[in-house]
DNA sequence: AACAATAAGTTACCACTGTCAACATTTTGG
DNA sequence: CCAAAATGTTGACAGTGGTAACTTATTGTT
């Protein structure tokens, strides 16, 4: 991960920068580095970075962006793969474990994606754009189960998605910060996430 | 908030460090503070601290601690507010509206509670300990429900309770990060509370 | 009451952080 | 070919968490 050596300049540091964050971030599970242990993971002096970014929250705002756009792409994938299926009940199930597997294998990334720093939507309006592409794709299924009368009318689809966020983000954040487990290694009790998709899809169908 | 003038000794720094820490971050609506300005807004050395905490997450951890505590009590107090009712149903709404308030009022408490510098369980068990004993209060009533007969008895007390909690806490997080509003200020749709609530607690009782 | 032990402050330092200014070099466009 | 712009450099700044060595106050024992 150093520069072309004997080049002065590293032909896309840019782009650089923010995938060795993200790599550092995916090791360590955690949203922690330091500009200067990035800069200095690419040979590159520590003020470089600032080149590129105006600030390390903008950094983390693409850091986070893309995320948000791998988390879609993860979604539609779990889309795809149950595309075979004529009603939508599966596709959302799919989905809803697709969410938690990719906050729980991108753990720090995932956090990246809501850090207090960005969350300024006048700061980083792109971001909160792609944050809600991602919340379009669960919009979307939603309104086909409702087309296919087989969910809810009401409320609608959009409020629907924000709740079935709400409870998916919930889950897989106190997953992350250690409040609740499958095994009930912890305190609190085990927690079974079959259980608990079985019970926030159950709402989504009943009536 | 200085020391009492003349005297050498604070009296009792410990409680002083952790009353203006969760006042800083009270009136910051973030979880952001730094040891030395805490110690010097109580007209202190910044090493003095480290007489009473080993580090900062120590701190972090005894702010967190009562704050796992107030929140139980404010559940404890919706319980009491309800508790004319015979059925078990609108205390569990209140409770629910409860956690939302207190995650709102108390931004900056509410997120030092999940920090990830202290979701070490082996490091902090009193923290989970108390974390888990709010959990309680919420079990306990759907104990009492599923007695009655009103509150479906599968999945067990605990496993519906961390499923609520999940919901909840995912809730009252997209709202502190602005990721949702009630009144769709933001990219995402406009999200109901009541709608929430009645999503969350209709799976509750449907059956 | 005298005095050692301990508790609870102090200053001075360390390595590290984000950020900026001043300077150097490379690439690029006219 | 050269000025302008882009992209790198070093060196500083204030602020951070944390530790060590030192000083002062409190306390318990004889």
């Amino acid at each position: 991960m150093t520069k072309k050596s004997g080049s002065f300049h590293h032909g896309n540091l840019s782009d650089a920068l923010v995938k060795a964050a993200t790599q550092l971030i995916t090791a360590r599970k955690a949203m922690t580095f330091s500009v200067r242990e990035v800069a200095q993971s690419l040979g590159v002096s520590h003020a470089a970075a600032y080149r590129h970014f105006k600030s390390k929250s903008d950094l983390l705002a693409i850091i986070a962006q893309t995320g948000f756009i791998d988390l879609r792409d993860a979604l539609e994938a779990a889309q795809i793969r149950t595309s075979n299926k004529i009603e939508v009940k599966e596709t959302l199930r799919a989905m809803g474990n697709a969410y938690i597997e990719y906050a729980i294998h991108n753990a720090g990334a995932y956090r990246t994606l809501f850090h207090p720093n960005i969350c300024d939507v006048a700061l980083y309006p792109q971001l909160h754009e792609v944050s809600f592409a991602s919340l379009r794709v669960l919009i979307d299924i939603l309104e086909m189960g409702q087309a296919q009368g087989i969910v809810a009318k009401a409320p609608n689809a959009a409020n629907l998605a924000t709740i079935i966020w709400s409870a998916l983000h919930g889950y897989a954040s106190l997953f992350l910060d250690k409040q609740i487990s499958e095994t009930g290694e912890y305190f609190a009790p085990p927690s079974s996430r079959e259980a608990f998709l079985d019970f926030i899809y159950g709402g989504l169908f009943a009536k």
